[in-house]
RNA sequence: GGGCCUCUAGCUCAGCUGGUUAGAGCGUGCCCCUGAUAAGGGCAAGGUCGGUGGUUCAAGUCCACCGAGGCCCA
């Protein structure tokens, strides 16, 4: 007979093969109106709240998005999991530079430049582009099963966003936060148009390279010499920068005492042939403020171009960090107007940029008269021939360089002041600057990892101003007013909210501010607070691309009735970025931190932790691994690393991770397989009914529950993973569930051993199962529905229930320090086992008869359960057996292993006795034959 | 070049305030089972903790320098 018939043997159509790839898009539709329906049931719980940040609408995701997403995804859904509302909506980055320059694209493969067609088309156009990879993005996330609010999310396009946006501008302008400025940029003189700095590209030129000296006011015959390759830009000088640190030869030769960096004496002597004597050498800081002359440009000339008291600080020398002993003679000639680090030196030593061109780089007053009217580049042989006549230039030459250039017309662009609007760090919010109360509020949040607080703080303690307008097109414009007859701004409040307003209710938003005169856009009856008059003139430049995402605050969370996020969640770069601007914003305007916690992330790399480029060929693509693996095998990856650091991704990994969850999806199905015929509310029993050993592993999960619970608030997530996976590994697949075989399959279905082990498995399926949902979220949903069938009393989806807390009352502190032993014991006696198998004593454990001597008092109270507990036929307390073993790790125990004594029970593969036989089976089993 | 961070078995991670033979899971090797079966079980072998030099009675664990790598700046 064959007695496999008469077995519970497990029974599931809950397939091994999970099949993920077309499993998902099934679970997909079930989850179609899941958000609607889960803010529906946590309707007046705690709220919380992850502000998304918004990706920026081009291209398809790639795997750091696909990971920032799923760890924001995970936080949501534990915290969902865990009885809170979850308030997720998800945005896009729309405007800016990148889809600009995806459109002029576009229009030059119709032969027409940007300056063809109205702002508004070309806005048309991008909005267009913007919106349709907001479409293929969307389908993205969704694929990954991020849960939230896709069908409403927020677009910094949108009329609704730009309109509160253009009302947080105003509160920052009432507040006296903005002001105007002159700072350099990137500019083509051809085209008339500022560039972005992504925007220039580099092509070698030839340009002039000379050697100039500016002689020392208070000092007989000596000059500072400076190197310069770009002539024209002499006429703006405003300083000369030498590095503190650097020593510096005064050189007496026939041109004078010259004034050099004493490392690049050598190269300079070569270049310009001069001989001459190295007469002393000093530190760079004791050159600091020595005045000097500029060798053709009057300083009163200058009177009342200059902003502030620059003229007063002009032409002496300033340290910087910038100055390098690579070339040149270590002095610096520094054109705030025309250089970057020239600017940010300049700014820090109350010298303003300083300018004399027009938007087609010609000379302007109060440039000398000699070069009115000239090009920049037309400029230079003018300029050194005018130093050539006053005996200035030491050497002149011609060199070959890497210089910016046009990215449209191809000619060299240069570095030039123009107006700007700023926010200023050093203004005041109430009664402390906004850099000081941004410190502040930094200092009450809470960063995760900690050192993210160091990271903003220094950023934040030594960042510019931020300038917030752009030369552009697509973007939020800078809604202010110039009065035509007095230049005043006008830029009140109740202007921004009357523009706010019909941006609102225009359908496409911020549009309107490029087809309607100021005059349109104004409220009726507007007069210049300063000069009473009536004509105006709007602003053109548009709002940085961090401003449209540093208000999202305001945009997103207050309309929910919310001051603040819970938390923020992005890749570390955005210490820099996002976090950044949106806490200046929040700040600026309301006077507090958008977020409560801020969590950082690393960047993916590839399995030798290289980046991933393109070149290189190490990229992976989410999708990829969601066509081949599964939306659930990324997730597992997510949490199988610690992304506080580089998270590494490869084809080892995936493999690697592809096991992982292999193990899982068997653990869940065994537990399935083993509960076709267990109905919860009739064959449940009760705790303290219930086998010691199903107590024992119930107890077990409380611990791994608490921990659980530990690791994700800790936001460890990989730690949750590695709990669960040893969990499933070491305790349930190696032990717990390999010894209830005996008992799920040979004893009777309804039986009291059988029905414990099933409630046992039933509360381990459901704890676990919802446990690993915020992760494992496919997966789980499949094995709920599953469980749904088994008991018809649970919610429809797993996300509708709740990851049980630890209950002390399924816990057993006694029973779990009896098995603590008991498990060790076990340990040594497979090591026994393995001895004597190596032997020839037996091949499989079902043949053993196992002797135990040297044992702890406890073994005697689980005497009967023993050989059960040891997958052995026979266990005998006491000396004994053909096979000894001495146990390093619990001193004292002895294991002896014979071959156990009698025949096989056919039907439990359990060895007897002849004389525990009944028939042909064994007494335990003829029993519950005959019962059936 | 600067700021922040990382570097423990083949892989992913644990190792608190310095102190017995550095742990886990996976993978690998060998073996068992064929009643979780493209599953399950057992045993075993693998690191001297990126390198060097210090501090200390004692360092993976503190300090310095170097190297490799990541993010952000320049």
């Amino acid at each position: 007979m064959d007695y496999k018939e008469t077995l519970n043997l497990p029974k599931t159509d809950f397939p091994m093969k999970a099949n993920l790839p077309s499993r998902e898009l099934d679970i997909l539709k079930k989850w179609k109106d899941l958000y609607k329906r889960v803010l529906k049931e946590k309707d007046g719980k705690e709220a919380f709240i992850l502000h998304d940040g918004p990706p920026y609408a081009n291209g398809n995701i790639h795997i750091g998005h696909a990971l920032n997403k799923i760890l924001k995804d995970i936080i949501n859904k534990y915290n969902l999991l865990t009885g809170k509302k979850i308030l997720y909506i998800p945005g896009w980055d729309c405007h800016g530079l990148p889809i600009e320059r995806k459109v002029e694209k576009e229009l030059r493969k119709r032969k027409l430049r940007k300056e063809d067609i109205s702002k508004v088309e070309f806005r048309r156009m991008c909005r267009q582009y913007a919106e349709r990879f907001v479409g293929i993005q969307k389908e993205e996330f969704i694929r990954l099963g991020v849960l939230g609010d896709w069908e409403n999310p927020y677009l910094t396009m949108n009329p609704s966003y730009q309109a509160t946006e253009v009302r947080e501008l105003g509160r920052v302008f009432s507040r006296g936060l903005a002001f105007r400025s002159k700072k350099p940029v990137y500019w083509c003189i051809y085209d008339r148009t500022a560039e972005a700095e992504a925007e220039v590209e580099y092509a070698q030129r030839q340009d002039p390279s000379i050697y100039v000296k500016f002689p020392l006011v208070d000092s007989e015959d000596t000059y500072l010499v400076i190197w310069t390759t770009t002539p024209w830009t002499l006429p703006a000088n405003l300083g000369i920068m030498v590095g503190e640190d650097y020593d510096y030869a005064f050189f007496k030769t026939p041109e004078g005492t010259l004034v050099v960096a004493e490392k690049l004496l050598g190269s300079f002597k070569r270049e310009t042939g001069l001989e001459g004597e190295v007469v002393k050498v000093v530190k760079g800081k004791e050159l600091l403020g020595l005045e000097y002359s500029h060798p053709f440009v009057d300083k009163e000339r200058l009177r009342g171009h200059l902003e502030g008291d620059t003229l007063e600080r002009i032409w002496k020398v300033y340290p910087s960090e910038f100055v390098e002993l690579e070339s040149g003679t270590g002095l610096v000639h520094m054109a705030p107007g025309h250089g970057q680090e020239d600017y940010t030196v300049g700014k820090r030593f109350g010298i303003e940029p300083y300018s004399p061109l027009d938007d087609g780089g010609r000379f302007v007053e109060p440039a000398p008269d000699f070069l009115i009217g000239l090009r920049v580049f037309e400029a230079n042989g003018k300029i050194i021939e005018k130093l050539k006549e006053g005996g200035f230039l030491l050497h002149e030459d011609t060199i070959t360089h890497s210089y910016p250039h046009c990215w449209r017309c191809k000619n060299p662009v240069i570095f030039r002041a123009t107006t700007q609007w700023f926010i200023g760090m050093e203004r005041k919010v109430n009664s402390e600057t906004l850099r000081e109360k941004s410190l502040k509020e930094i200092d009450g949040v809470k960063w995760i990892p900690s050192y993210g607080k160091n990271r903003i703080r220094s950023m934040v303690e030594n960042r510019p101003d931020w300038c917030i307008s752009r030369q552009r097109y697509w973007g939020v414009p800078i809604a202010v007013f110039y009065c035509k007859n007095c230049q005043s701004v006008v830029s009140d409040e109740a202007i921004f909210e009357h523009v706010a307003k019909l941006i609102e209710e225009n359908p496409f938003g911020a549009d309107l501010w490029f087809e309607k005169s100021a005059e349109e856009l104004l409220p009726e009856g507007v007069a210049c607070p300063k000069c009473g008059g009536r004509e105006f003139e709007k602003e053109e430049d548009i709002l940085d691309v961090w401003f449209d995402s540093g208000v999202s605050h305001a945009c997103v969370i207050r309309p929910l009735g919310y001051d603040r996020a819970d938390m923020y969640l992005e890749g570390s770069d955005q210490h820099r970025g996002w976090f950044q601007s949106s806490l200046l914003e929040s700040v600026s305007s309301y006077g507090y931190a958008p977020y409560r916690e801020v969590l950082t992330h690393g960047f993916t790399v590839d399995e030798k932790g290289r980046k991933m480029s393109k070149s290189v060929g190490n990229v992976v693509a989410p999708q990829e691994v969601v066509n081949r693996f599964g939306a659930d095998i990324v997730r597992l990856w997510v949490v199988s690393e610690d992304y506080t650091e580089d998270i590494k991704l490869g084809e080892g990994i995936l493999r690697r991770v592809v096991e992982d969850y292999k193990k899982i999806r068997n653990t869940f199905r065994y537990f399935l397989g083993n509960l076709y015929d267990f109905k919860p509310s009739e064959d449940r029993v009760e705790f303290k009914d219930m086998h010691h050993f199903d107590r024992w592993i119930l107890s077990r999960l409380q611990r791994v529950l608490e921990q659980i619970h530990k690791h994700y608030r800790d936001y460890h997530f990989h730690r949750v993973n590695q709990e669960v996976r040893n969990f499933c590994i070491t305790e349930l697949s190696a032990l717990y569930l390999d010894v209830l075989k005996d008992r799920l399959y040979v004893y009777a279905p309804k039986s009291w051993e059988r029905r414990s082990a099933q409630t046992a498995l039933y509360i381990l399926a459901t704890s676990l199962v919802t446990a690993v949902a915020p992760y494992l979220s496919f997966t789980a949903e499949e094995v709920w529905q599953h469980l749904v069938k088994i008991d018809g009393s649970l919610p429809d989806s797993v996300f509708l229930s709740e990851i049980p807390s630890p209950n002390e009352s399924l816990t057993d502190e006694e029973l779990e320090k009896d098995y603590g032993y008991l498990v060790r014991l076990r340990d040594e006696v497979m090591v026994a086992l393995e001895i004597a198998k190596a032997n020839g004593v037996v091949k499989h454990p079902y043949q053993a008869k196992v002797y135990i001597a040297g044992f702890e008092p406890v073994v005697e109270k689980y005497k009967d359960y023993l050989n059960y507990f040891l997958t052995v036929s026979q266990v005998e307390l006491g000396s004994g057996g053909d096979e000894l073993y001495d146990s390093e790790e619990l001193k004292g125990l002895r294991v002896g292993v014979s071959h156990a004594e009698g025949k096989k029970c056919p039907r439990c593969w359990i060895f007897f006795r002849e004389e525990e036989f009944s028939g042909d089976v064994c007494s335990r089993c003829a029993q519950v034959l005959s019962s059936r």
